[in-house]
RNA sequence: GGCGGCAUGGCCAAGUGGUAAGGCAGAGGAUUGCAAAUCCUUUACCCCCAGUUCGAAUCUGGGUGCCGCCUCCA
């Protein structure tokens, strides 16, 4: 396989190598837990998701990693608000986000780091960085000196001799004072009165927030890993950060490839809480919207581009994955019999798969194989639900079969899978069957009486009632709930 | 001001030199008492201007518009 992927660091699309053969090791930058995920948190997820599965399916053995930040001003403004502590505000919001990725069959990372628990990695990485010069202590916080580490900015293509004037906007403080460059940032926070505070040579405080990731990348996958990923939004300042502590740390490259996420804009702005204009995945998926429909939603355009949310989008995608759904649903029932050999065509299907992610993940072209493999298999399911006899014979076919194994691999690499059962567990129990019967019985009559008005009344209050009625040919009306 | 990105049919969105994937919506047809659902068919010269080329949505230059980052943010 030949995966290429667009790496922020050199602003390239580059053939991916991993450093060990037949190895990745991949950190992700997780959330601050200070409040539910909103969708710019799934469009995220998901496309990293999909990237570790493609990985997978391709043959590479990958360790993931992701952090969640559990000490942050954000929790503690939290906990102050509600009369709680920091670290109830973060275990009710990780239980939460454990939650929601699982509705979205988001696999879960293989580790998850938090930082209340790599205090230890974290206090010694910043004394090595002290040790080097690298960083200085000025009154019970320790800063980065972004002046000594050369190449800072390759990252985020910052220049830092530009930009020493262009702090006209920054506001002056307290902590601006301290900094000897405007850049330079907070390995350690001395702690203020009240707040949750750790044991350090430096005084008691706590980490910036970039610390940690750099201690929990060291500490869990070594100083140089392969791929890492985040938010475009995290480019700058955070991942220039992270690359500047640990490289001036352990003289190595921190990761070789860098993946960043576009956002997700509503009405062409950024998804985010400061505008008020975020939806949290568990209200979206609360109000009806299935976690399959939300997936297809965002691997329909390429993960690096701005995402467009507006409920027209996404109704556009649920219809989508009905039909998708409906494919994958019958797939599922024709696993019988031993599969043949993928036939020419299939090949063909399975190539272009895959040939659009090694594409630096083109979902959206990938998806359109999906579709195309799928669009026979709907056909047939729609007519099997409607007891087409001769649908029946059809799907007995091995090329089908065989088009139905391969459309459910596929999917299963884009972490699609059919929805089948959740629609039959609506709990409103509507009329019985026995009733159902009867009435189109008594529609029946009416319709041979020429009394329209009343046959389509009563077909009117079984819709209401969740019941569809579908007139076949022969005066044979089937039904279907729901 | 600095850095980066994007502009493709009604909407979303692929396509990075050879005459425009896919999804949604729409239209026509089949079917129907009428519908719904379903099935079949169908709809674009790619923001503007100039250039390179036998040939460009695709490369170059200029312009216009939009977005992100530069403070916390996936």
């Amino acid at each position: 396989m030949t995966l290429r992927l667009t790496n922020t660091l050199t602003r390239r699309i580059e053939l991916f190598e991993p450093l060990v053969p037949g190895q990745v090791s991949i950190y992700c930058c997780g959330v601050t837990v200070y409040d539910l995920c909103h969708l710019g948190h799934a469009r995220s997820y998901i496309a990293w998701d999909v990237l570790r599965r493609y990985l997978i399916w391709s043959g590479y053995q990958v360790t993931f990693v992701q952090n969640y930040t559990d000490i942050d001003d954000k929790i503690l403004g939290r906990a102050a608000e509600e009369g709680s502590s920091m670290q109830a505000v973060s275990e009710r919001n990780i239980e939460a986000f454990v939650a929601d990725m699982a509705r979205l069959n988001i696999l879960p990372p293989d580790r998850m780091p938090r930082a209340t628990q790599s205090l230890d990695a974290i206090r010694s990485l910043i004394t090595e960085l002290e040790a080097k010069g690298a960083a200085y202590s000025a009154d019970g916080d320790v800063y980065f000196a972004v002046m000594k580490h050369a190449g800072y900015g390759k990252l985020s293509g910052r220049d830092l001799a530009e930009q020493q004037d262009n702090a006209a906007g920054r506001v002056a403080s307290a902590e601006e004072d301290r900094k000897q460059h405007p850049f330079d940032f907070a390995l350690w926070k001395g702690s203020k009165p009240g707040e949750p505070s750790w044991e350090s040579p430096w005084g008691p405080g706590r980490p910036g927030w970039h610390i940690e990731c750099s201690a929990m990348v060291r500490e869990e996958l070594g100083d140089t890993i392969d791929i890492h990923l985040g938010g475009a939004d995290l480019i700058f300042p955070h991942h220039e950060n992270e690359i500047a502590q640990s490289e001036a740390a352990s003289g190595h490259e921190l990761a070789r490839y860098w993946l960043h996420n576009g956002m997700v804009n509503v009405g062409g702005q950024k998804m985010s809480k400061s505008l008020g204009n975020f939806t949290t995945i568990r209200a979206l998926l609360d109000s009806g919207i299935t976690p399959m429909t939300l997936r297809l939603f965002t691997l329909q355009a390429h993960y690096r581009k701005p995402l467009d949310f507006s409920s027209e989008a996404l109704e556009a995608a649920a219809t989508g994955w009905k039909g998708l759904n409906a494919a994958l649903g019958l797939a599922s029932t024709l696993t019988l019999g031993a599969a043949p050999a993928c036939p020419p065509a299939l090949a063909a299907s399975r190539q272009r798969f895959a040939a659009a992610m090694d594409d630096d993940l083109n979902t959206a072209a990938a998806l359109a194989v999906l579709f195309e493999l799928a669009k026979p298999l709907r056909a047939l399911a729609n007519r099997l639900e409607r007891g087409d006899s001769s649908a029946a014979e059809e799907a007995q076919a091995p090329e089908l079969v065989d088009q139905g194994q391969l459309l459910l691999e596929l999917a299963g690499v884009l972490g699609l899978q059919s929805e089948t059962e959740a629609k039959t567990t609506t709990t409103s129990p509507g009329p019985s069957d026995a009733e159902i019967q009867a009435q189109i019985e008594q529609r029946q009559a009416a319709k041979a009486a020429k009394d329209f008005p009343a046959a389509d009344g009563i077909r009117d209050g079984l819709r209401a009632q969740g019941i569809e009625l579908i007139d076949r040919p022969g005066g044979i009306t089937e039904w279907l709930r729901g």
